[in-house]
DNA sequence: ATTTAGAGTGCAAATTTATACATTATTTGC
DNA sequence: GCAAATAATGTATAAATTTGCACTCTAAAT
């Protein structure tokens, strides 16, 4: 149980998970019966280079450091996967994509055919998405999970 | 003194500054006339995006989003000239560009990672740029002052 | 003009993370 | 093998960040 031993541990289980707080990664790693201190944790991370940034839906989340994520992660299974971030601003739906991916995730959308949907333009990796007047931005974003559940 | 003038002063701040705890950034803002409370200021970051990192000797710093650090250093400077003219119409601005510069002046904005500015989108010789709510015309068109010059 | 709904904010408390210090392990040089 | 030096860790505490709640402000609706 030694020093090297865990750093790997963690940095596999940030890899692998979903982690928002150095007890939820403690409680993790007890699991696997390498456990130490939250301080030793705390200094853990540092040495290793992993950093609290957000999870893109209101928490927190690990991050290691950038070039060492999963390279599966660029290479989105289906179009859902390629979106990166959605912005509202000025009554129109901003949609971000991965690059090359906004004219696929916009037929995407356009294919749905919803009422409140008025119509998308798609460059690289942005969508525009116009909402139909007195169109709620609430309903549009019901239509859009419709669209891309499964 | 609204909201979104001072989220675009702390993501101008953040850029420019090594800035290491919020209570560090909140002197700086009070430097520049405008405050706000520490918890003010952890909502903000976290709508922004801004997270604490290591700086790479000992101590910790805030990063903008990945892609927004330092804009356009290897973008040449030449799209500049490609821009033929610029109207606001419905909150929105359309850019028209020389026949296929679009794209090439849209990527240079959208690195920029300016908080004004909500997204673009390209065709082939016309961008349409969508500011963020509340954003005046005018501080978009400081950005993009900022953005072309050099 | 008045009401209502929602966003934005400060305050204080809770939570989370970092660190000073003491202690224990590990390595190094003899 | 032993002492000295160095690194690693835990404990307790400090520092930093986040959040619940109440209040204010703004803008839309009646």
């Amino acid at each position: 149980m030694n020093r090297a031993t865990r750093l790997a541990l963690i940095e596999k289980l940030v890899r692998e998970n979903v982690i928002g707080s150095q007890e939820e990664l403690l409680r993790m790693m007890e699991g696997t019966g390498m456990k130490c201190t939250q301080a030793t944790l705390s200094r853990d991370l540092r040495q290793i280079g992993i950093s609290r940034g957000f999870d893109g839906s209101g928490g927190y989340r690990y991050f290691l450091p950038s070039g060492r994520e999963e390279a599966a992660d660029s290479l989105p299974g289906s179009d859902t996967a390629a979106i990166t971030g959605i912005t509202w601003a000025r009554g129109l739906l901003l949609i971000k994509t991965l690059p090359g991916f906004a004219p696929a995730v916009a037929i995407r959308i356009d294919r749905a055919g919803r009422y409140e949907i008025a119509g998308t333009v798609a460059g690289d990796d942005t969508i525009l998405l116009i909402p139909r007047d007195n169109i709620s931005n609430e309903a549009v974003e019901e239509c859009l999970s419709t669209i891309f559940q499964s």
